[in-house]
DNA sequence: CGTGGTCGAGAACGGTCGTTCTCGCCCCTG
DNA sequence: CAGGGGCGAGAACGACCGTTCTCGACCACG
């Protein structure tokens, strides 16, 4: 009955869930197997070892922040509309009961320095949210560096919002980035 | 010879240097008696368990950024200066050869969600950096918002840096501080 | 109904780590 | 010089974790 294909996903998802909540290193295969629900035989039949299922589950969190971002910015029609809804987003994210933080971000600070996989993994999930900012930037007509100021902005908001439990870090950043972006185009005639 | 007062110091720094480099489940406290060339005992007579060490780190790396910041401030006189000091010190930072990021982002990603001391130190700590940015900002006269959008520039260029590998982050993120506190400032005449 | 094979549950194994204990050396005192 | 107490080095202990193995139940098929 079980679809043997959705395995991978169940898996995923939990350890998901599991890895994000309380930290890679803090969760065993025996707490992964007990939430996914399945034999831990399974799960070492499809993820050849602990590493491989948090690279699954890294590249599976990155599906999710694309869709969010996707999801915001489909009622944004201008290039700054769309600009200033990666905030709005950050927004609802950051009043989410289970949020903590950027998982990139947590993973990259506590597996970072003696994975190298994990830390290529977040370096390759923050230069795809960059290079979408970059594009939209070029859309916009301003220049590049206006980009990064945005992606900075957007990383401190995801951080300051986790550590200090204050989700108005993404009003701060939108309006920050307001300022920018008017002040990076060309005056309005 | 070896004054005994100073022990604390030396396993202090030791562990610090350990923890910020590969982790702090990574290193062991066996490494920590190793790179501080002091035994195991003498250890566990001034810290009652790694926990206990891991604050005592968070506390003395507060200590050495405080200071830096000080240093980084002392050659600016007015408050806006002072202000882009902070990204001064910055890019410095990231230029370092073990630069990784910062200490309290990386422990609370790795530890924030299990253990509450390492969570409060962190959330202390910036605390403290965005007080310090408040008290410039109400010097100069700009609204208080402006304090949390220049902490948020400071902490973004943190993670970018350190993920990226990019430690143009500072320049960027000065870039920008300078345009928002200008927006900010009551038009000059 | 018998049988072979698959699979789930949990035990087992090897290694690591935090913490404590042991033992032998050294130095200080009487 | 004799004795003892503190200290350093490393072993030991208990717990945990990633990974593998065992065993028994179930099921399909002849």
């Amino acid at each position: 009955m079980p679809d043997p294909s959705d395995d991978g996903r169940r898996i995923v998802e939990a350890a998901d869930r599991l890895f994000y909540g309380r930290g890679i290193q803090a969760v065993g295969m025996d707490l992964v197997r007990a939430e996914a629900g399945v034999p831990l035989k399974r799960i070492y039949a499809r993820f050849p070892s602990k590493e491989a299922l948090v690279e699954a589950v890294m590249r599976h969190r990155m599906g999710i922040w694309d869709a969010g971002i996707a999801a915001a910015a489909a009622s944004a029609t201008t290039p700054r509309e769309r600009l200033l809804a990666i905030y709005d987003f950050l927004d609802d994210w950051f009043r989410d009961d289970g949020f903590r933080g950027c998982g990139f971000i947590n993973a990259f600070g506590e597996l970072g320095a003696v994975s190298p996989a994990v830390a290529h993994l977040a370096q390759e999930q923050k230069a795809s949210f960059q290079a979408y900012v970059a594009e939209l930037v070029d859309r916009l007509g301003a220049a590049p560096s206006l980009a990064a100021q945005l992606s900075l902005l957007a990383e401190g908001a995801q951080t300051t919002a986790a550590i200090g439990g204050t989700p108005d870090a993404a009003r701060h950043a939108r309006e920050a980035a307001t300022v920018l972006i008017d002040a990076a185009l060309p005056a309005r005639v």
